[in-house]
RNA sequence: GGGGGGAUACCAAAGUGGCCAACUGGGGCAGACUGUAAAUCUGUUGGCGUAAGCCUUCGCAGGUUCGAAUCCUGCUCCCCCCA
């Protein structure tokens, strides 16, 4: 097995990452495994909680794929044990626990969305609750007793809801502990996480050094800030951009950043090269709107494809920037010689939840038929054999009425 | 085990017998504007109805009252303090 150089190796690994706990340890370990030709072992845990992905878990995700690139071997750990506490990392409520049913199915859900961003082929995917479901109580017990309870409650997330009279319920102190353990049964020399990641990080390492381990690498890479530009990429933020989003809805979203995200998100979730990430530095500032499209092909190419992107591209310049009808409108059929109520037509397409709500838009200017506002409830349209009708309801819903 | 506090719409948070479909902020949606689906400003934000109006909603179940999110009873859940 032959590896890049070290300094080519450090150069992929460092690009975006936060920090390095500790970095030197991290420069051993690569030329040991350079000299020895045996890839390192690169850990990530993965929450099956929540299937849904998002563009903030690629940005670990793809530093995982990273290592793989550069030859390393990488672990993917299905959490279906941990899952039963929820991670507390970040929070401030207590994660509610899932039926081990609802689990297995998130993983794959999981596994099919990072598999557009991972080489499955040479992943070991691994689920915790194949060691941890096997200890015995008084292994936890004496696991526990690796920890106190004055390190445990320093922490950020616990001390700030313990202070605010949330609850903290006695098993989530378990989960950095048994993220831990995960560690060391798999013997990791490097675990990837996110910045909020990095105490549940340490601990593993720190349950390594006990068991005579050579204790891991902490790997920790930024939390993508979301689509509003101020709060980390989360749902319930609804700040994200899904990597199953369609390519108009992730083009589009991307176009929605705040001017400042731009380089900020080339670095962390394109493959633009190093070099070319200066360029782009310099184009967000100068010409921040090309700068930002560029940024909505490339995201949108990655998981699209090429062609999808050129489509992309093209259904937001045709809606947004002239707002005209895209090619992918609703097609509705009516039958000659009818009339009906456009409120009545709108409900039917499901472009709104309720008449209260189509009232409100057409009260508000928001409908339009060939490009005609339309503010009368009354309106009503007659088709006659040649009819066609062009209806624009709030932004984003476009549809063709045709006689047919 | 004892004492205290709380549960309101997507979230946060007012309201403590009629003026409450419920202040306000955030978020969402729409309009104007814009390179942009950003920012900003304005409007809007339970359902049915063209409207008048009607219906459902303030943890759950009952009750008092002409009338309750607001008062009473029971229940469920949560938080804090003392032990």
């Amino acid at each position: 097995m032959s590896f890049p150089s070290v300094e080519k190796q450090l150069e992929v690994i460092k690009r975006g990452t936060v920090e390095i706990l500790p970095e030197e340890e991290l420069v051993g370990k690569l030329q040991k495994s350079t000299k020895d030709g045996k890839p390192l072992r690169i850990k990530l845990g993965c929450d099956p909680t929540r299937p849904d992905l998002h563009l903030g878990h690629s940005v670990i995700l793809r530093k995982l794929r990273q290592f793989q690139d550069l030859g390393h071997h990488a672990i993917l750990i299905i959490g279906d044990f941990t899952a039963l506490i929820g991670d507390p990392s970040g929070q401030n409520k207590t994660r509610p626990s899932l039926s081990a049913d609802e689990i297995r199915k998130n993983a794959n859900t999981y596994l099919e969305q990072a598999g557009k961003v991972l080489d499955l082929d040479k992943l070991e995917i691994v689920y915790n609750a194949d060691w941890l479901g096997k200890m015995s109580f008084e292994d936890v017990i004496r696991l526990s007793s690796k920890l106190t309870v004055a390190r445990m409650i320093e922490r950020d997330d616990f001390s700030k809801r313990y202070q605010n009279n949330e609850p903290i319920s006695l098993h989530e102190f378990l989960y950095p502990l048994a993220q831990g353990q995960d560690s060391v049964h798999l013997k990791s020399d490097v675990e990837l996480g996110g910045t909020d990641q990095k105490f549940n990080l340490l601990v593993g390492r720190h349950l390594q050094q006990l068991d005579k381990q050579p204790p891991q690498v902490c790997l920790m890479m930024p939390l993508l800030v979301g689509t509003d530009g101020t709060h980390k990429m989360s749902k319930s933020y609804d700040n994200y951009i899904g990597i199953d989003e369609n390519p108009n809805d992730m083009y589009g979203k991307v176009l929605r950043i705040p001017d400042n995200l731009i380089y900020n998100w080339f670095e962390l979730l394109t493959d633009v090269e190093v070099e070319k990430l200066a360029f782009y530095k310099k184009k967000a500032e100068s010409d921040p709107r090309d700068a930002k499209h560029d940024l909505a092909f490339v995201i949108t190419e990655m998981y699209h494809g090429k062609t999808a992107a050129e489509e992309a591209r093209n259904h937001f310049e045709q809606t947004v920037i002239k707002k005209e009808m895209p090619e992918d409108a609703l097609v509705l059929s009516f039958e000659p010689g009818t009339k009906q109520r456009l409120i009545d037509i709108i409900s039917n397409t499901g472009f709104t939840s309720s008449n209260g709500e189509t009232k409100r838009l057409m009260k508000q200017g928001g409908v339009s038929v060939n490009d005609e506002k339309i503010t009368d409830m009354n309106f009503e349209l007659t088709f006659t054999s040649e009819s066609e009708f062009q209806l624009k309801v709030g932004k984003r819903n476009f549809a063709i009425l045709r006689s047919e």
